[in-house]
DNA sequence: CATGAATGAGCGTTCATTCAT
DNA sequence: AATGAATGAACGCTCATTCAT
C-alpha cells in the first residue's frame, strides 16, 4: 500500500514519525469528535498498520506525541517572542496564544482528550516523564515572563500561565467543542417565570476578557496592589 | 433481579430515576478511573438493564443527569447563601464552592467527561438543551453575585462565574486526575543551565489563589489581605 | 442471524451452551488441524458473537468445556461398564476405551490442545479447579477397576487409569495427529549406511499392545500370554 | 547490531544455526510457558531477524530443529551407553533417560509444541523427513535395547521404546506444566460418600514407575520385586 | 412496566514473513 | 550474507442497545 521508501537514517525515521503524526492530525482536523482508529492514520499516512507500531507504542501514545508537539509548537513561539528585544506586550502574548492555541481547531480538543488518557490508559511512567516534560516547559517560559514583567513576584509567572492555560481548557470545554455562539434557549425558572433570554457567548472573545484580567494586575506600570 | 415494584406513579419513577443515578454515582466514587458500563449500573441500582433504559435514553444521558444534579445541588446552595441577609463574604462563596465541587471526588471527572460527550455522543438538541438550563443556572446565579458585590457591572458577574468555572474544570484537568502534588524532576534548560527544582502545585491551593486573583478585584471596599 | 429462541429456562439454557460445544465441535472435525475462531463457531451454532460469550468466558474455556464433556461421555460408560454384572473383561474396557477415545478424531487433539491451554492461557483457579475434577473421576473410575481386578493395590487402578491416558496421548502425538500408517522414509545413519526400511506403525494396533502389556500382569489369574 | 561476520564457510555455517538455536534455547528455559517470537530470538541470538530466516525457512521449524538437537544428544548418550560392555542395566538407562529428559526443563514442552506443529504448520514433505529421521533413531536405538536384554523379541525394542517416550510424553502433559504435585481437593461421589482424599502425584515418581511396570517383565532373568 | 438474552459493530495489537538496501 | 523496516492478516473481546417474553 505504502509506496514510501524506508526509513533507513534517524533522520528519515524522524522525518516518518511526523508523517505519522501529520496523518493524525489531518483526521482529526477533519472529523474533530471522533478519535480516528489506528488503520485509518495508517492509511492516511499511506503506511501499513503494522507501521505506525514500529514508531509510536500505542494508540494513546500517539495522540500524546501529537498534542505535545503542538504544544512545543507554541512555546517555542511564546519564548521566542518573550525573550525579543526590547519588550513584549500583553497584546504579543495573547496573539501568539491566539495563533497557536485558540484558532487552532486542534490544540484544545486534543488537550483535553490527552488530560483524560493520562488518567486511565497511558502507562504511568510515560504519564510522568510528559508531566515532567510540561513543568520544565511551564518553568522556562515562567521565568521569561517573569523577566518581562517586573510586577511579578518569583514564581508567580508560572502560576499564571497555567491558570492561562487552565481558562482556555475550561472555557473552551464549557463551550461545548461546538455551538460556542450558539444562542442558548430561554428556559423557564422553577417559580414559573422566564429568565430573560439567555445571550451567547464567543469562546475567543470570552477568553480574551479573561486572559486579560488575569494578566493586567501584574503588568508594569500598573498601581495596582498586587492580589 | 430486582424485587421492586412496578413504578407507576410519576413520583414514584422520579424515585426510580434518582435511584439509577444513585446507582451510578456510588460506581464512580468506587472507581473514579473507569466508566462503569450499563450493566454495572444496573445492576448496582438492583434493576435489569433494559430498565435502565426505560429512564435514561442513552448512556450517556445518564451521565449528563448525573452531572446536572450534581451542579443542580451546589447551585441551590450558592443561590441560597447569595440570597442571605445580610451579606455573603467572598470566603462564604469560596467555602460552599469548595465543599459541593472541589471536595467532591466526582464532581470534575464527571464535569469534563460530559463535556466531551456533549461533543460527539449527545444528540444536538439534547446538548443545546443542556447548554440552555446551565446558561440559565449561570445567569441566576451570575444576578445574584452582582447583587452581592457592586463592584461588578452588568453581565460581569456571569462572566466571573464561567470563568471560575473554567478555572476549576481546568485546572483539576491539568493536575491530571492524580498525582497533582508530585514533585517534576528538574530538567535542564536549553541553554544548559539547570533550572530551580519545578515545585508541584496542589489543586486546592493552586484553584483558592487563582479564584482569589479573579475575585478580589471586583469586590468593592475589600479590605481583605492578599491570599 | 439467529432465528432460535431465547433461552430463559435453566434447561434452555444448558441446552444452548452444548449448541455452542457441538458447533465447535462440528467445525473441530471438519478440521481437524486448526483452531476455530469465535466468530465461526458461533456462525456455526447460528448465534452472535457476543452470545458465545454469554455461556463461555473465553475461548480457551470453551474448548476446555468441550474437553470435558468428551471426557465424561466415556467416563460414563466406563464406569457403567465396570459396575456391570457379573464382570467386565480387559476386553470390555478397551472397546468402550476405543470406542469413546480412539476412534472419535476429536478426542485426542482436543486433550492435547486442552493441556497446552492449562500451562498458558486458563485462569490458575479455572485450570486448578479442573485439574480437582478430572483427579475426582480418576479416583472414582480408579476405584471401580479395583474392585474389579483383584491382583490392584489399592491406588494401584488409578496409577495405572492414568498411565493408559498417558499412552493414549503420548502415543497418538507421536503418531503426529496424522500420517499415523505412514510409511517413514529410510534415512541415511551416520555411518552411512543405510538402516533397514521403517515400518509404520499404526496407533490403534500399538496401543491396544501397549495397553494390554500395562494391564495383563495385573489381572487376576490372567493366563493370557504377553502381546 | 551483530557486527559478527559473515558466514560464508559452511562451518560458520553449522555454527551459525546453533547459535540461533542456542538463543531459541536460553529464551525457552527463561519462560517456558511462552513461545519466544522471532525478533526476540534474533536478538538473543545477536542477529537481525531477516538473518533467522536464512538459517530456518519458518518458526516452526526452526523449534523443530531445537527438538531434534535435544534428541540427539538423548540418543547419542542413549546409544552409547546401550553399546557399552559388559553390560547395563535398567537402572543405567533410566539414569540416561532421567538425565536427557525429564530433568532438562526444555524437553517435554518442546516436544509437546513440536507434536502439535507437526499436525498444522510444517509442510508435509519436511514432516514426513522428521518422521522419518526419528524412526531411524528409534531403530537403532531399539536394535540396541534387543540386543541389551534377551527376553525381547525382534521389533519389541522399537515398541517398548515407543511406549516410553509416549508415556513421557504424555505423564508429562497431564501432570499439566505446572503443579504436578499439587493435592487435589477431595470431591464427593455420586453415592455421596466422600473418597478418600486424592493425592497428588509427582510426575518424575509415576513415570519412574510407569517405566519399570513396562520394562520389568522383558528384563531377562529379572528377580526385581515389582515397583 | 420490567426483564435479561441476544446482538454485532468496532478496535487495538501482535508477529511471522518479506525484501529493499 | 546480513539487515531491519515494512507489511497486513488474524482475532479475541466489550458493551451499548434492542426486543421477545
Amino acid at each position: 500500500m505504502a509506496i514510501r521508501q524506508r526509513a533507513i537514517q534517524a533522520v528519515d525515521k524522524e522525518e516518518r514519525r511526523h508523517a505519522i503524526l501529520d496523518a493524525a492530525e489531518r483526521l482529526l482536523l477533519g472529523a474533530p469528535d471522533r478519535v480516528a482508529n489506528v488503520a485509518e492514520v495508517a492509511d492516511e499516512a499511506g503506511l501499513a498498520k503494522g507501521t505506525v507500531y514500529l514508531y509510536f507504542p500505542s494508540k494513546e501514545e500517539l495522540l500524546l506525541a501529537l498534542h505535545e508537539r503542538n504544544q512545543d509548537v507554541f512555546f517555542r513561539a511564546f519564548n521566542k517572542l518573550v525573550a525579543r528585544a526590547p519588550r513584549a506586550t500583553l497584546d504579543d502574548l495573547l496573539a501568539v496564544t491566539f495563533e497557536h492555541i485558540v484558532q487552532r481547531p486542534l490544540f484544545l480538543p486534543l488537550a483535553a482528550r490527552c488530560f483524560a488518557l493520562m488518567a486511565q490508559s497511558i502507562p504511568a511512567d510515560v504519564a510522568a516523564a510528559y508531566r515532567g516534560r510540561m513543568a520544565s516547559r511551564l518553568e522556562l517560559a515562567g521565568g521569561g515572563v517573569e523577566r518581562l514583567f517586573s510586577g511579578l513576584r518569583p514564581g508567580e509567572g508560572v502560576a499564571k500561565l497555567r491558570h492561562s492555560f487552565a481558562l482556555m481548557i475550561g472555557l473552551w470545554q464549557m463551550s461545548a467543542a461546538s455551538s460556542c455562539t450558539a444562542i442558548a434557549e430561554p428556559a423557564p425558572t422553577r417559580r414559573g417565570k422566564v429568565v430573560a433570554p439567555v445571550f451567547g457567548w464567543s469562546y475567543p472573545d470570552e477568553l480574551r476578557r479573561a486572559l486579560r484580567a488575569l494578566w493586567d494586575p501584574v503588568i508594569n506600570g500598573s498601581t495596582r496592589a498586587p492580589e
